[in-house]
DNA sequence: TTGTAAGCGTTATCAT
DNA sequence: ATGATAACGCTTACAA
């Protein structure tokens, strides 16, 4: 690999004169030299050496994903995470930065990589407020963070959400118009974008004048390695109910089976909607009823306002982006009398 | 950040000393210094300056991992790929490295970046013969090829792939003892792995004294973004068959999906096979008779082999790993009379 | 328009 | 056991 000062002592110029080529900053350097510095990198093929450019930059175009993995899974293997990852990829190469991936659960783990690779900014998915804030007060960069509710208006910091708690309102609203009175709520657990999403499912209940409370929150085990799913539990408590709002296809899909394999039909004995609506949301049947979110979109703009905040620091940027949901109305709700 | 530098000049020792600390090099230090500088160091919460390190000791702990891209899909939306990423990400992190993901077409542009980077090492999906050869000719160190089998032999090199051949062969094999005679193969093109998949399918059925040839071999079109899948034709063409053995899950839940929306019933109609056994070949209705790969295998055997060759550069590595699949039968094949 | 040279934070060689 | 010091390849004042 050719350098700069190599092919500075080439052609008797300086590496400044070099350098300015490099970055098309020909104002400064005389068209013959333009001409023949811009040669010699075609014909060798120059490549910076970017470990040199950063440390004398105090840059390093690198962008840092990081998602919080909680147990041993590997989170890429959820759809949801897949794509997001895709689109971040995406955008952030074509905005001229490399992306980094780490899947951790320790918040120190993170620091120490992005402080020692000195990265230009960081999204991150799924920590929760006192991980962001740690990671926050010792990296004086941008930080966007995905899917959180408990981190708000941290200096350097962006949040991008969904209209969860009014996306699960309008399912359980829609659910309810369906006929059914007695619907329970699962998730794995109740807080951050669950909590809202149980809140918004609350509050249709309540506005119907039936029962939104602890009481029917359903909360499923995440199976994780080894781990068993608490489906048994889950499918003797089912009984008691005529739908149940889920808080991800992914665990919909898995109730859909469990109930079906032991001979409940849905949606005719029971009905179950989902959240997200990845891929396999229509493929299941029945096809999952369930909400849609553009997950793509969701890393596109996430690298949009990393890069944003990176390159033109505006003052005035507002921190905190709402994406908009989409019922999608499949096979997997049954309409009943009251 | 603290420097080393400063934590020399602040205890009056060389920042050889320190670095010798820092790197675990104790015998080379007096206790009383070892003692004196650790302290400092985590005193100050030290971070080595990344850059800095690769630039003096020209390697960068980076591996790449570079998936090819056809057309404009996010290809982590495909589980496939999602599990086999977040597999090489844990690997790659435990054994000390850092993870560079780019989804490319063009193999030019992935030279740029591994060769700006200096990164250790490469792990590519998707690429095929010409353009591996391209990288491998300018890329003097390792890279481990997936799912590739028209590349063999090339320095620095190694592949790993499945028992494809012998996989569809089996699945083939499988589908004639249920006692189908007219059985198709399904894929998106055919090289390469796929080819080898057809392979297998044509040696079963010749063996069987069936016709086992391009006739049979169904083309279904990628259906990228806008673009159309050719449901329609190969829909109509599937009732030439009592069987359609699938080159993955992914276009046989595409199948079992719009056969079945068009009133086909199956497997009662027609059989179908998938292959792969991602997640959701278990949750679609009927569950998929497919051949299950281990992915997440897939991807630490690949970063093993590479930090390998990284690390030990054994002379008389082997340069091949075959890694073995397994039928899965479940739901999707039915016994029918000879 | 061009060149000089300091500096980025490490590593590593070679004395002492 | 410890320390000078050059080197890594690039950017960037500043000078000419």
């Amino acid at each position: 690999m050719i350098t700069i000062k190599e092919i500075a002592n080439m052609l008797n110029v300086s590496t400044t004169t070099v350098s300015n080529v490099i970055h098309g900053k020909t104002k400064e350097v005389s068209p013959a030299n333009v001409e023949r510095i811009r040669k010699v990198l075609d014909e060798y093929d120059y490549m910076p050496n970017i470990n040199a450019r950063n440390l004398a930059s105090n840059r390093s175009k690198i962008i840092g994903m990081v998602v919080k993995v909680n147990g041993k899974e590997n989170p890429f293997k959820d759809q949801f995470f897949g794509e997001l990852l895709g689109a971040v990829e995406d955008r952030v190469r074509s905005r001229g930065y490399n992306l980094m991936v780490y899947a951790l659960n320790d918040v120190r783990q993170v620091q120490k990589f992005i402080l020692s690779w000195n990265m230009d900014g960081l999204v991150t998915c799924g920590f929760v407020e006192g991980e962001i804030s740690y990671l926050q007060e010792r990296y004086k960069k941008p930080i966007v963070i995905i899917d959180d509710y408990d981190t708000n208006d941290l200096e350097r910091c962006i949040n991008i959400r969904l209209e969860d708690k009014k996306a699960a309102y309008e399912m359980t609203k829609y659910v309810i118009g369906c006929g059914h009175k007695k619907i329970a709520f699962l998730a794995d657990n109740n807080v951050n974008l669950d909590h809202q999403r149980f809140l918004g499912y609350c509050q249709a209940m309540d506005e119907a004048g039936l029962f939104g409370s602890e009481e029917n929150f359903l909360k499923i085990c995440p199976g994780n390695r080894g781990e068993k799913n608490n489906l048994d539990e889950l499918y003797e408590k089912s009984f008691a109910y005529t739908a149940i709002i889920c808080s991800s296809d992914y665990y919909a899909a898995m109730l859909l089976n469990t109930f079906q394999d032991r001979g409940r039909k849905i949606p005719d004995d029971i009905s179950i909607t989902g959240f997200d609506d990845v891929e396999y949301a229509s493929l299941v049947r029945p096809a999952l009823t369930t909400v849609r979110q553009d997950i793509q979109e969701k890393g596109l703009v996430a690298v949009d306002m990393l890069v944003k905040m990176l390159e033109e620091n505006p003052k005035d940027m507002e921190t905190l982006v709402v994406l908009p949901t989409q019922m999608v109305i499949r096979d997997s709700v049954k309409r009943i009398n009251g």
